[in-house]
RNA sequence: GGCCCCUUGGUCAAGCGGUUAAGACAUCGCCCUUUCACGGCGGAGACAUGGGUUCGAUUCCCGUAGGGGUCACCA
């Protein structure tokens, strides 16, 4: 590839000296007309030096447009950006990017501040609420920097390497259709860019008439010309030059997201622009930008998206479509937010399950994350491995943990579980059955799940519920009734230990005539009619009206004795 | 349509010229003093396709097909 110039020269090059000073000036006159009150970019240069950091520092970004709520893929972004900023001991700032009026919404920044927050990842710098900011580097809102982008704008105009550009929209889209006829590209560029050949004097002439205009980027590029491009997640990926004669400061006088990327990245110091897939085509565009102001480029790593599957379509997780691409659908549902930073961390770099397997305690923050081991293609989003990962999660949380968790969840959630809860001595028990052993249960894989996983624990609730029993193997009146009354009568002894229980549970079931051991029930299944687990079976089902529940005995310590007498009392009848 | 990217089991994915093609989730079976969950063991299941290059291609090159992205005074 051949290697592109340093510089490009919009005067022409046959000028002398004093006649190519000549026209800079009136470039400067016309620069002078569009933006006369605003500073010279040395200013911020000065204000907004090299960052002060350590050697390999990288600094990210979110910069997400307030439009509304978080998507799970902003969060992704969010999540990726901060870990290797943490990793490197760089920064990692918000940035809002609100330079679009027509798609403001309201509350756009608290709800994307306060979602960082509850995810733990909120930035060193940025926006930290509405109105409020941290930093040195800001404003991090760009609808207040205009007159930051008009500085460099104003610049490009001197330079000669932007225009004033007075086609209406209109023209634009007639300009559009007439390329497509012509079967040639769309857009504004070489010889279809008409306000580039505007002399200097015409475009005094229309702004001082007050005709209306943008200004638009004079692009130095050839499409015939090709560009290489190292991304860090894509690799080299091969583009032609850029040759559009992009819009960079809009008729409202605020930039294009692609000018103030590149304002704001340079004077922001960012490293590493970490960025959804999207944005890889505009890397030409991008680069070209930096190279025309002066800047040095950052590092692109364009991250593939959460992809969906529509009908055995693939396709982007959709704000519009898919209420899984909003964060708060998880809140809502009650899934930790360590689980979805665990999965998303998961599809991020899969050496992460592997980590996690051999250190199952330790921090996610101590995970070697890597930003070019990140998988090119879009991940099909898995709800099934979210609540998986997250049952783990939530297996690992000790009682008071969970109660303290789906406590938070239930009182914005479920007003009935808020009030099981209230006892929180007796809550703290059950969560603690077959909790915090060697095989932790894993039966929660998010808060929604609770209460009904331990409803049947509370006498208030169980005992006036209404109660089928699915009684299975042994479902006649008078053998459950004879099993329960014998069972309280002769063998309960709220002081047992688990195996003296266990062993009682046998003799129950021998004195029944049932086998006491399984196995044996198996070898000789004619000598029986059922054996110590069809026995147990009665019992827990008359105990919580479940087939499946958690270890009896548990259940039972946790219940106690009159409980356990109530219960069967209703359960007998 | 132009340009760009991608394609390993149902899903997420290791792999970087020679492997019995890892692992996880899901699924199926067995075991784990009585359920369920957990755990253990095992099964089934993949390199889109056609050409090259090579002694040898999942791996490199080209084509085809399929998928995705992008072509705004939106970000």
């Amino acid at each position: 590839m051949k290697k592109r110039s340093l510089s490009y020269l919009y005067v022409p090059l046959k000028l002398n000296e004093k006649e190519r000073n000549e026209l800079k000036m009136t470039y400067k006159e016309l620069a002078d007309l569009i933006f006369p009150n605003v500073k010279d970019i040395k200013y911020y240069e000065e204000k907004y030096p090299e960052r002060n950091l350590p050697e390999g520092a990288v600094v990210t970004r979110f910069a997400p447009s307030p439009t509304g709520f978080v998507h799970i893929g902003g969060l992704y972004q969010s999540l990726v950006a901060k870990t290797i900023a943490n990793k490197t001991k760089g920064v990692f700032f918000l940035r809002v990017e609100d330079t679009d009026q027509k798609r403001e919404v309201e509350n756009g920044i608290t709800d994307i501040v306060n979602s960082l927050k509850t995810f733990d990842m909120a930035p060193d710098e940025g926006m930290i609420s509405d109105t409020e900011e941290i930093g040195d580097y800001g404003p991090y809102k760009q609808s207040l920097r205009k007159d930051i982008y008009q500085s460099y704008a104003k610049y490009m105009i001197e330079m000669g390497k932007a225009y004033p550009c007075f086609c209406t929209p209109e023209e634009g889209e007639e300009l559009r259709k007439k390329q497509e006829a012509a079967k040639v590209r769309t857009g504004y560029y070489g010889v279809w860019a008409k306000c580039r050949n505007y002399s200097i004097d015409e475009m005094v002439e229309k702004i001082k008439n007050g005709e209306e205009y943008v200004i638009r980027f004079k692009s130095p590029g050839r499409e015939d010309r090709k560009i290489k491009h190292k991304d860090v997640i894509k690799g080299n990926v091969d583009f032609p030059e850029n040759d559009q004669d992009i819009v960079i400061i809009k008729s409202d006088g605020l930039p294009t997201y692609h000018f103030a990327h590149a304002v704001d990245d340079h004077l922001m110091r960012t490293t590493h622009v970490i960025r959804s897939d999207e944005w890889l085509s505009s890397v030409p565009l991008h680069l070209q930008l930096f190279q025309e102001l002066g800047f040095k480029a950052p590092k692109y790593a364009h991250i593939s998206p959460i992809m969906k599957n529509d009908n055995g379509n693939k396709r982007k997780l959709s704000k519009r479509k898919d209420p899984e691409a909003a964060v708060s659908y998880y809140e809502e549902m009650g899934v930790p937010d360590l689980a979805i930073k665990e999965y998303l961390l998961n599809i991020a770099n899969s050496s992460f399950e592997n980590w996690r397997r051999q250190n199952k305690d330790a921090k996610i923050e101590d995970f070697d994350f890597s930003l070019n081991k990140m998988s090119v293609s879009g991940a099909l989003f898995d709800m099934v491995k979210l609540l998986d990962v997250s049952k783990i999660v939530i297996s690992k949380f000790s009682a008071e943990e969970v109660y303290e968790k789906a406590l938070k969840w239930a009182k914005t959630h479920d007003e009935e579980l808020t009030k099981l809860l209230e006892d929180k001595e007796y809550s703290l028990k059950i969560f603690n059955i077959e909790r915090g052993n060697q095989k932790p249960r894993k039966d929660i894989a998010k808060w929604s799940d609770v209460k009904d996983s331990i409803i049947y624990m509370y006498d208030d609730k169980f005992l006036n519920a209404n109660i089928e029993y699915p009684y299975q193997v042994i479902n006649n009146k008078e053998d459950i009734n004879k099993i329960l009354d014998l069972y309280i009568e002769k063998y309960y002894n709220e002081e047992d230990d688990k195996q003296t229980w266990f062993d009682k549970i046998k003799e129950l079931a021998g004195e029944m005539g049932y086998a006491k051991e399984v196995k044996e029930f198996k070898q000789n299944p004619e000598m029986y009619k059922a054996h110590v687990g069809d026995v147990s079976t009665v019992l827990r089902v008359a105990l919580t009206g479940r087939t499946n529940t958690p270890d009896m005995y548990e259940i039972m310590q946790v219940l106690g004795k009159d409980s356990i007498i109530k219960r069967f009392q209703k359960a007998r009848i």
